[in-house]
DNA sequence: CCTCTCATGTAAGACGTTACATGATTCA
DNA sequence: TGAATCATGTAACGTCTTACATGAGAGG
C-alpha cells in the first residue's frame, strides 16, 4: 500500500486533516490515485496507531468550520518514509485508461461510433491539458522534482493528444468518412 | 470490472484457455493490466455461468501438453462486448508508477540516492522501449487500432525516457554531482 | 527419475469503491 | 429555516494479490 507513503510525503509540507489530504491528493496525484474517504480515514487511524503520525484534535482552533483532526508526521514516520523513498521501486507502471482499453478493440466495433468516442476523448484530454498547464504555473516556486513532475504531466498529455488527433485522421480516411470540416470545404468549392 | 471485457475482446481473435489468455494480456496489455490466476479462473467461471463464453474441455485434443479448457465467445458475449465498446468511457486515466510515486517526493530525499534510482529507471525504461519496438514490428499486419496502440506505446515510452534523461542532467547539476562520464573526462584532461 | 514448463484452481487477506450516516458551520 | 459546504466516519461489497495445492507432459 503506497497511499500510506503519499500521506507521509504530503505531511512533510505541513500538518493536515483528512479532508484536506484528500483534496491535495486529488489535485496533485489525481492521475495516479483515485482516493476516497473509505480509504483515507481508516488509513490515518492505522498510521496513528503505528505512531507514524500524531493527531491533535483542534476543535475550532482556527475558529472557522467544524471540528477537525490535525495530523502531524512523527520522527518514526519520517524514518519510515526515508526507508521507502530510498528503496528501488517494485513492479512497473500501470496505465489503466477506460478509453484506451476500448480503443485497442475498435477493430471489432463500428467506425462511426469509434470516431465519436475519439472526438469525445480529444475534448477530454484537451481539458485535462489545460488543467496541467495551470498546475505547472502553480508549482513554479516548488522543488525541482515537483516541477519536473508537472512538466512530465504536460508532456505526456501533449503526446497523447497529438497521437489521438493523428489517429483520428487515419481512422476517418480508412472508414471513408470525411471530417465535418472537409465536407464543408468540399461543398464550398462545389 | 473490465478484465471481463479484455477477455471478451481477446476471444474475438480465437478461442483460448485461461493460461494463454493470461500470457496474451501480459504481453499486450502488460502496461495496463497486471493479471494473475486468482483473477482469471474465477472470472472465466463466472462468465461461463453468464453464458458470455462457452467451454469445451479439450483433453489433449492438440495431443501436446496437459488437458486444457478452451473458451469460445458466444453470441450473447459478442452482444455484451458491443454494448460496452460503444459506451462512453467512465472515469479517467490512472497512471500509477512506483518510481514516479517516489520521484515527486525526491525533494525530501538524498540527491545521491535519487540519482541512483533515476539511473536504474532510465535503464528499465530503455529495456521497455526495446520491447515496445518489438511489439510494433510484430503487429505490422494487425488492425489499424492495434497498430496505433502499439505506436502510442512507443511514443509515450520515448517521452518518458527523454524527460527522465533531461531531468537527470538538471538534478545532477543542482546537486553539484558530476556524472561518472564527466568525472572520467576531467581526470583524462588532468 | 527428476525437473521444468504448461495448466487449472482455491483460500486468505489486502486493498479499493460505493453508499450511507452524522453533525457543524456558513450563507441566503 | 433550509441548502450548501466542510468534516469525520463506517459497513458492505467488490476487486486484486499472494501463496499455495494439484497434476500432466516433455526432456535430460
Amino acid at each position: 500500500m503506497s497511499l500510506k507513503y503519499s500521506i507521509l510525503g504530503l505531511l512533510h509540507y505541513q500538518p493536515m486533516h483528512g479532508y484536506r489530504i484528500k483534496e491535495h491528493i486529488e489535485q496533485n496525484f489525481g492521475h495516479m490515485w483515485s482516493i476516497n474517504y473509505g480509504q483515507i480515514y481508516p488509513n490515518l487511524k492505522k498510521m496513528k496507531d503505528e505512531a507514524l503520525i500524531s493527531m491533535n484534535e483542534e476543535i475550532c482552533q482556527g475558529e472557522k468550520g467544524p471540528p477537525r483532526k490535525l495530523y502531524t508526521i512523527t520522527d518514526k514516520g519520517r524514518a519510515e518514509f526515508q526507508r521507502w523513498l530510498a528503496e528501488s521501486p517494485e513492479r512497473g507502471m500501470l496505465l489503466r485508461d477506460p478509453f484506451l482499453m476500448r480503443f485497442v478493440f475498435f477493430d471489432f466495433g463500428e467506425d462511426e461510433r469509434s470516431l465519436e468516442l475519439v472526438d469525445e476523448q480529444i475534448q477530454s484530454w484537451e481539458n485535462q491539458l489545460a488543467r496541467r498547464y495551470a498546475n505547472l504555473a502553480r508549482w513554479e516556486g516548488a522543488g525541482v522534482y515537483v516541477r519536473l513532475m508537472a512538466e512530465l504531466g504536460v508532456k505526456t498529455n501533449e503526446v497523447l493528444l497529438a497521437w489521438l488527433k493523428e489517429a483520428r485522421q487515419e481512422i476517418a480516411a480508412e472508414a471513408g468518412l470525411e471530417s465535418r470540416e472537409n465536407v464543408t470545404a468540399f461543398l464550398k468549392t462545389e
